[in-house]
DNA sequence: ATACTTACTGACCCAGCAGTCATTAAGATA
DNA sequence: TATCTTAATGACTGCTGGGTCAGTAAGTAT
């Protein structure tokens, strides 16, 4: 019997299952998703997934927060780190990191959360904590700092940073919901979008106003 | 027995249980609603239900429906009849809209279309054709028509109508998710972006940027 | 009044699924 | 190689909730 019919892996185990249900999640959402599918993607037993999660709620925000936690961090390293000028680095690493979102698992986390979130507030709680803080305070430094620098002419964007990541917001409902039937370029969007903040906010030259860029 | 034990009333019932159902899945979601509560709400048998409607599915659907049609209708006429320059429809009645849509059903059929949506391709197509197409194509119109005036100077917003309404989106999430949490003036977020989009778009006079509106 | 149609009821059925637990075997220890 | 610990299994259970249908009574026609 050279084949052994499983292994003991605890240390791996929570990671896999986590990951395969993100994908059943994904695919069906969490209500309609059952535990024994997420078990047998991550190739173990039901039994096992309750040794490691004391219920299916645990498992959905475990997911959650594995997702999560990465992305925001980078972002915030990402802008306390640059050398870039503001406007820069809206054009450059800002505009890659919501490039990405449509395509990465914060699609699939935002859906769940919007379908699930009003029934778990602690997990809400949680989510505003660490995604939504974090990540508009992020960028209202950002925009402060191009206001300081004299890039940016003062305006209500650093009251609602929110508004620059509302089209990856739009471009991730799109892309879950109507990229078949309606495809749109969510890459030329975000670059449009950043285009005409950048036009609102900036300070103008008393020279041309010229296409730099 | 004066108390008649119920009513027959065939014409009312399916918009009554219809309007208990948006009820029942604003507060529980789809999946978490049983079809017995959304019968206690419309003061109404389950077995009535049923013969109104052939599934919870189907149930689902009409929901979806009678909320979405109308008020995508509002706003096509509304952009087809009005006399007012673009800018000024932009300011006035479209601001109007998006204004209204935090705290109407729509920000239920949003959450219940990202959950549910991709389990229901008809209903998906559906609400591409009524809403999205017809939806972004007088946004469109509109601002032709304001490049067409010259008010506006072309730009590629007209590709991406989207970017009007993104904000709107993201009110709508921010109501469902976080307002208790970290609370947000929708309105006041969406007239600045209505303001830094004017900026960005409109042609500049050869005189003083100074504070229109 | 009487007979008739059908809107409406509510007890029932049963599939599907979250969660359990007695048992098994991987692999560490000595 | 024998012993022990615990990671892992999978058959089982109880319940929730979608869907049914035999029966009831509201309204209508005569």
């Amino acid at each position: 019997m050279p084949q052994p019919r499983f292994q003991r892996r605890k240390e791996q185990r929570p990671a896999e299952i986590t990951q395969a249900a993100l994908e059943a999640f994904a695919e069906h959402g969490y209500a309609a998703t059952r535990v024994d599918d997420v078990a047998k993607r991550a190739g173990v037993s039901k039994g096992l997934l309750y040794l490691y999660f004391k219920t299916k709620e645990e498992l959905f925000k475990a997911v959650i927060r594995s997702v999560v936690v990465p992305r925001i961090d980078a972002l915030k390293t990402d802008i306390a780190d640059t050398e870039l000028s503001a406007e820069e680095f809206l054009r450059g690493p800002f505009l890659e990191f919501i490039k990405k979102l449509p395509d990465s698992p914060a699609r699939i986390v935002v859906r769940l959360m919007l379908a699930e979130g009003p029934k778990h507030p602690d997990l809400t709680a949680y989510y505003c904590d660490k995604v939504i803080s974090g990540g508009l305070a992020a960028l209202r430094q950002l925009i402060s700092r191009g206001v300081r620098q004299g890039e940016f002419r003062q305006s209500s964007l650093d009251e609602f940073p929110q508004l620059l990541v509302a089209p990856a917001l739009l471009s991730i409902v799109w892309r879950t919901l109507f990229q078949k039937h309606y495809p749109l370029d969510t890459d030329k969007l975000l670059e449009t979008h950043i285009e005409l903040i950048l036009r609102a906010i900036k300070v103008e030259q008393g020279d041309a106003r010229g296409g730099a860029m």
